[in-house]
DNA sequence: GAAATATGTCAATATGGCTGACGTAAAAGG
DNA sequence: CCTTTTACGTCAGCCATATTGACATATTTC
């Protein structure tokens, strides 16, 4: 049998199996922790975790998001949330105003202090997205997105493309 | 203005500053939540967690891995790996061998089950990337594989190579 | 025989999640 | 107007995963 040519001998249980793709897997597994790493070292120094980063993060996106809104697109619940934003409201990175049309709302913002460290955090991961994309061929950027876009689930891609480029968020809704 | 040419104009203290790719980290961030979910499904019936997924996989993938190999592939510490690996081996997922040549040793190998749990979780995750392979231009997946190399830190990339291609780890070392 | 190595273990702590139950103010619908 | 629904907050307890620090033990190496 010819290592080279066929490394694989399929047994008697598995005819079709196709074999797992541990190379994606893996690599995966180590981009994604590389990627959340650089944040968590500039976080650390304030006293922060990723909960609070993936909170500014997405109140820096959308000013004026709804909690309703914002534990949607975390996929949290409220308990969870509530620990982390109220030290953010706290601490000054993001501030919280009632709605005009509806005074029930908590209408979420970023403060200057906050959109800057939402920015500095951003230009972090957006850095090491440069450097990746340096390494590559030149429109390496257009497969790699829409690589991502297809691992999300489909019923879930509508709602992460208009987040990712959609709707600026109208003036309190 | 022409919002549609031009949708944003540089302010005083950003002359330069490239502007953050907030869809490539937002869709990694949706991407690899998606990605893990799969697993964490079929896992929560046996009581396990990530945790439990992480160390079978990489015993399974690499059978004879010493403790100190796994905690450097991990990136925790022997407390946090332990309680965890007592349970698979307590419940027969793995198994501890004492090294030939050195007896302090305990050498990991996944038993039948734990290869058969192992395999239908990676068979989940590459289900996940087939599908959205096949969503995507014919040879997608190396500039996938590629992109997630080039995000890995420049410092561990031999490394991972190495675990995902390499050396098939010989007998006993 | 002493030192380094591979591993285990006890204890305390942090973080980020969860469920369940209950409260309150405002809006919406009859 | 009154009831119900909605948007949110809060208390309490629990779980999983990680951390640091200290100490113990067996084995190998020098």
């Amino acid at each position: 049998m010819d290592q080279a040519l066929q490394s694989r001998v399929p047994g008697r249980d598995e005819a079709q199996a196709p074999a797992p793709m541990f190379d994606l897997i893996e690599l995966f597994f180590f981009a994604y922790r590389d990627f959340v790493s650089d944040a968590d070292r500039l976080l650390e120094d304030i006293g922060f975790g990723r909960a609070h980063h993936r909170v500014l993060h997405f109140v820096n996106r959308q000013p004026g998001l709804m909690i309703a809104e914002l534990l949607d697109i975390l996929g949290i619940t409220k308990q969870s949330l509530n620990r982390v934003l109220k030290e953010l409201l706290d601490t000054g990175y993001v501030e919280a105003r009632p709605g005009v049309t509806d005074r029930r709302q908590r209408l979420l913002f970023p403060t200057a202090k906050g959109r800057r460290l939402a920015m500095d955090l951003s230009d972090l991961q957006s850095r090491r997205f440069e450097r990746a994309l340096s390494d590559l061929p030149k429109d390496a950027k257009v497969p790699a997105i829409d690589f991502l876009l297809a691992m999300i689930d489909p019923a879930q891609r509508d709602k992460v493309t208009s987040l990712v480029w959609g709707k600026p968020r109208e003036e309190t809704k």
